[in-house]
DNA sequence: AATGCGATGCCTTAT
DNA sequence: GCATCGCATT
């Protein structure tokens, strides 16, 4: 750990007045910096309510707010740290009542959003085919990214069909949510900007507020961010930005490194710090890092440097497929924990998608390795959580259609979804909310014997209310929902392991209320809905329960391991087979900054790894070795006897990589260092699932291929002959077609 | 109205 | 390989 600040360190925590641009390199000090920053101004006699910091996680909030205090001992709690998000919900429950929306919203999440475009789409009797929801939401998340409305989208669609009719159904999305006086996510930023153009007295309150602005991971701010602080900054114009143009990631939600490459042209009177020395990794792994990053274009220069040792080289070995990838890691998992004493909580397995997770889960299970999923599909993302919060959210919030469709039959209530739509008509015709039309039951058309199970709904939501008038706490209120719902105990009385699960998950959720009673210091039913919308996985990442975590790159960002498994690192899982065929640059150079962030999480081990055949939405693929681990300058890596094949030149290699030999690993027996022989008397250029064609038996498919030390033992499956196993020097096959 | 079945289509990444 | 969706059945 690092002992006292360094030369630019100390220039930027005593950097007071005026714009400030810190060019942080991975794991340069730069939360050090931050916290050191907020603990200093406090020194120097700035009231901490004037100091605004924004982080990327509520964790990482959590984190600077705690090492200020420890610092400090005194006055964190009146620093504002949070997120873009959280800091845009604060205030926007305060002011939002200015822009027509009431303060007791509902923030809606991608799940919401997704029910609601599919219910415009319905009502605009648009073919949800021909415009599938998921490319209308990035449409709209877009537009609002970039700080454009419904009315700008659909002008500049002019002439083009296809966004006329998305801008419709823009338009008519955000009138809905509106209606339902709910925000998505995007909304949260949008709606602030707006507030604070459209009313600039409430812009100055809060410029007087946060005289010193300080934003981290400044490159994976997006537009929509860029104009919030850029107007909250407009009147002091202290704004400390962190961020390293290498670690840009989130392109795909609108990130804009430019916010970041330009901030000297929009502040030209920027002070800009460079922060260079790395003080978390190896050499090694410092140097396979700088080694990648350096063949992208366009990027600040900086070099990261260290004083620690060169270290371990990093670990690469490709497998058979993901099985036995996911073993091996399991095992050297196991290895280094013994051989270094070290616990399961200082190693890390990352993938670049979610989707990789379930094999090693497996593995990790059958070997008894304790372990954490971070992300995919989150907890709060749940169905029979989703269904209690929009309870919840029901009673917070009577606008909230949605949330009132969601739970009108569930638990079954026999209400379904022809009443449903009658009533949902009658709404509409008579401009009210879904929930006031079910009050109005008697009078909607249509509607037969299903009226007083309708009325018994209401009655429920109506005592609902009254419980949480009545109730002492909100957990009580929770224990009215499931009591008069019955939700709990249906799910006990189906006895199935699947419902147990859930009953436990409410149990859990129930726990979050009370936890969040217990800090909160003045708890509501729309703070707490609030701060679990906000919520996000890597939130709740808890370094003290010893447990090998397992997540994305993308969700590792900001977080270090003393050691990383990089898993599935071959072209066309990473970088993805989707940035390789479009042949875009900008895209390529990001995937290979998300590599950067991946090599740089490791302090002292890396293990890099890949299988030649893989699962892949139902069918088997074979990838060759990632491009990002033949950028590692070989001297770097301890590949065994594959290092041959890495040296080659990219091109090359790509060939050799299809004629390399298959290798098995007895999982009894794993095996130390040497795992691949490269030097082989026989090279096969097929492999499993290839057709291949032979003198005399004629077309076949190979179905295995057993290394027998000289030579291979091929096993293929004739159209005519049946299966034979035969030896490749022998058998002279011809590949015809590959798999 | 609820259930169950086969067909479809789809995968980055996440607040 | 999985979840979702529409359809037919009870």
């Amino acid at each position: 750990m690092q002992m006292k600040l360094n030369a630019p360190q100390q220039e930027a925590v005593e950097h007071i007045n005026g714009p400030l641009l810190i060019l942080a390199g991975a794991g340069s000090g730069k939360t050090r910096v931050i916290t050191h920053r907020i603990a200093y101004f406090i020194e120097q006699g700035m009231d901490p309510y004037n100091i605004l910091a924004i982080t990327f996680t509520n964790k990482a909030a959590g984190e600077v707010r705690e090492r200020v205090d420890s610092m400090l001992g005194y006055g964190s709690e009146r620093v504002w740290v949070s997120t873009f998000h959280s800091l845009c919900v604060r205030i926007l429950r305060r002011h939002i009542d200015r822009i027509g929306y009431n303060t007791n919203y509902t923030i809606y999440d991608t799940d919401d959003q997704k029910r609601l475009i599919k219910e415009t789409l319905l009502y605009l009797q648009m073919d949800p085919k021909m415009y599938p929801e998921r490319l209308i939401m990035s449409e709209i998340s877009h537009a609002k990214e970039n700080f454009i409305t419904p009315s700008e989208y659909d002008l500049a669609a002019q002439g083009d069909y296809r966004k006329m009719q998305i801008a419709r159904v823009y338009t008519e999305y955000q009138i809905r949510m509106h209606n339902n006086n709910a925000l998505d996510f995007d909304d949260l930023l949008f709606k602030t900007v707006q507030l604070f153009q459209d009313y600039p007295d409430v812009l100055e309150m809060y410029q007087e507020r946060f005289r010193y602005i300080m934003v981290d991971e400044y490159q994976d701010t997006n537009t929509i961010q860029f104009l919030l602080v850029r107007q909250l900054a407009r009147k002091y114009r202290n704004l400390c930005v962190v961020g390293d143009d290498d670690q840009s990631i989130y392109k795909f939600r609108g990130a804009n490194i430019m916010n970041i490459l330009n901030f000297e042209e929009e502040y030209p009177d920027a002070t800009v710090i460079k922060l260079e020395q790395n003080y978390r990794s190896t050499a090694n792994i410092l140097n396979a890092a700088n080694a990648v990053i350096s063949n992208n274009e366009g990027r600040k220069d900086k070099v990261l440097w260290t004083e620690q040792e060169d270290g371990d080289k990093l670990q690469f070995k490709q497998y058979e497929n993901e099985y036995q990838e996911a073993e091996m890691i399991a095992y050297y998992l196991l290895e280094e924990k013994i051989k270094n004493r070290r616990n399961y909580s200082d190693f890390a397995i990352l993938y670049r998608m979610n989707a990789q997770s379930r094999v090693l889960e497996e593995k990790l299970l059958m070997k008894n390795i304790p372990y954490r999923i971070y992300g995919g599909q989150n907890f709060y993302g749940r169905m029979e959580i989703k269904d209690i919060l929009a309870y919840m959210k029901t009673v917070a919030n009577s606008y909230d259609d949605l949330s009132v469709k969601r739970i009108i039959n569930v638990p079954k209530r026999g209400i379904g979804v022809s009443t449903i739509q009658k009533i949902d008509q009658y709404a509409l015709q008579m401009n009210i909310s879904f929930l006031d039309a079910l009050y109005q039951v008697e009078d909607v058309p249509g509607i037969g014997k299903a009226a007083s199970k309708v009325q018994k709904f209401t009655e429920l939501i109506m005592d609902l209310k009254d419980d949480l008038s009545g109730s002492r706490s909100l957990a009580e209120f929770f224990d009215c929902i499931l009591d008069r719902t019955g939700y709990q105990e249906e799910l006990i009385a189906e006895h199935t392991e699947e419902a147990l699960s859930r009953v436990e998950n409410i149990d859990e959720l129930r726990n979050k209320v009370i936890q969040y009673e217990e800090d909160a210091e003045t708890p509501s039913l729309e703070e707490l809905l609030e701060e679990i919308a906000l919520i996000s996985d890597v939130d709740s990442l808890n370094s003290s329960d010893d447990r090998v975590v397992l997540m994305t790159i993308h969700s590792a960002k900001g977080l270090e391991f003393p050691c990383v498994f990089l898993c599935g690192m071959e072209d066309g899982i990473f970088p993805g087979s989707m940035t390789i065929n479009s042949g875009n640059t900008e895209d390529m150079e990001e995937e290979r900054r998300l590599c950067y962030v991946g090599i740089t999480r490791a302090k002292q081990k890396l293990y890099l790894s890949c299988s030649r055949q893989r699962m892949m939405h139902g069918s088997s693929s074979r990838n060759p070795i990632s491009r990002f681990v033949k950028e590692i300058p070989s001297e770097l890596i301890d590949a065994g006897g594959f290092r041959t094949a890495l040296n080659q030149p990219v091109t090359r290699v790509d060939e050799a990589s299809r004629v390399a030999p298959v290798f098995k690993v007895d999982p009894s027996k794993p095996p130390f260092g040497r795992t691949f022989t490269v030097n082989k008397a026989v090279t096969l250029d097929y492999g499993i699932g290839d057709t291949v064609e032979h003198v005399k038996f004629g077309q076949g498919v190979v179905t295995e291929i057993v290394n027998g030390g000289k030579d291979y033992e091929v096993t293929v499956e004739f159209d005519k002959y049946g299966t034979k196993r035969m030896f490749a020097s022998f058998a002279k096959l011809k590949k015809l077609e590959e798999s």
